[in-house]
DNA sequence: ACCTGAACACCGTTCAAGT
DNA sequence: ACCTGAACACCGTTCAAGT
């Protein structure tokens, strides 16, 4: 009950651990900057001396979401892909809207080019050439944030009960853990046809 | 010049085309519900005759988006996937935000179940029964979402200006269609070694 | 260095009432 | 059947001014 955020003045880094804290509890949505500074007890025009913009903000989110991504301990070939792609979805699991959050701010290039690194590095590290590491993890990351993406917002409008009867008895709900290993594993069966050298489907220029 | 929306009462269908021309013209973040209301010269009140919510009326665009999706002619194996693929990666793209909308009504069932079923139906055309073409279905669906809401996000912000120093010269802006084949490749490339039958990387339950 | 106060220009949605 | 008018409860952002 007492007082977490009593004190005063603030620093860039209380910004950023109250925001995935509103984050996390209440979605991305209720993420507002009035809601933000309200949570540190601060005029919402305070906000603006840490942060430039909501942006901003939420890159620096971004960058923090992707940053928890555990690397396990791997032994199989063609499984530190495997390993790296579900440690991302792990990452962006951990906090709600963690996908959302990463992939807004993908798409202007402000940081979170980490899960892309990580991934095509993975990739690189199970035997393919870099070339080819680094625009299968594009499509890898894609995969990922597509499918994590949905699997978030799902889990949101249940929480509301706002689904729709069609998607109740879906094929789709069935597993999502399962359905994204699925996934993965056609992105590697495809790789792996490349590295055999088939001039099969993934394989030339 | 003239009034193409000068009459007074509109329908349904009136207020679905003058949300898609907004849409195409000026982005999602434009599509507000006063600003479709001031296009149809009409109160914003007056939409929620035609609309329960602005949730509703982006499904009902969302539906049309993924409806355009034209199916053209193709004869190789294994090649209906990759057209359906990409017919939908073109219907996505003829309207400004099209992945963004199509996916945020994806996520609640409402509508555009079209896009998952037409991908089923192309890759089971391919020769793979039912069930497998299901799963994959999703996963390359979570693909094409990825990519394109990717790639109208960096066309939008392009357009602005708001790009990122890093993001200029990345291998990402390199071919969006190539980079888009590349990815389906690898998803079929990982299918045909499912039907191969060797316990490899996808096969298996 | 960090924040307040007040304002600007917006949102989606509801609801009684009009024609 | 379709719309107005007015309100409610919000947004992100700016900027002068305070300490």
């Amino acid at each position: 009950m007492a007082g977490t955020e009593s004190g005063r003045r603030h620093t860039r880094e209380d910004v950023a651990q109250a925001a995935l804290r509103i984050l996390d509890d209440d979605g991305l949505p209720d993420l507002t900057m009035r809601r933000l500074a309200a949570a540190l007890e601060v005029q919402p025009s305070a906000l603006y001396w840490h942060f430039p913009n909501k942006q901003t903000l939420l890159a620096e989110l971004a960058d923090r979401i992707v940053a928890t991504a555990a690397s396990r301990p791997v032994t199989d070939a063609t499984t530190q892909t495997r390993a790296a792609a579900s440690a991302l979805r792990d990452a962006l699991l951990a906090y709600r809207d963690g996908a959302e959050v990463v992939s807004s701010t993908l798409a202007l290039g402000l940081g979170a080019t980490t899960a892309r690194d990580r991934l095509a590095a993975a990739i690189a590290a199970d035997g393919f050439d870099e070339r080819l590491a680094a625009r299968a993890a594009t499509a890898l990351l894609h995969f990922v944030m597509g499918h994590v993406s949905h699997e978030q917002q799902r889990l949101q409008y249940d929480s509301i009960g706002v689904v729709a009867p069609e998607a109740a008895a879906a094929p789709d709900s069935d597993d999502p853990a399962a359905e994204f290993a699925f996934g993965v594993d056609l992105l590697v069966g495809g790789l792996d046809l490349a590295r055999s050298g088939a001039g099969g489907s993934a394989g030339a220029h």
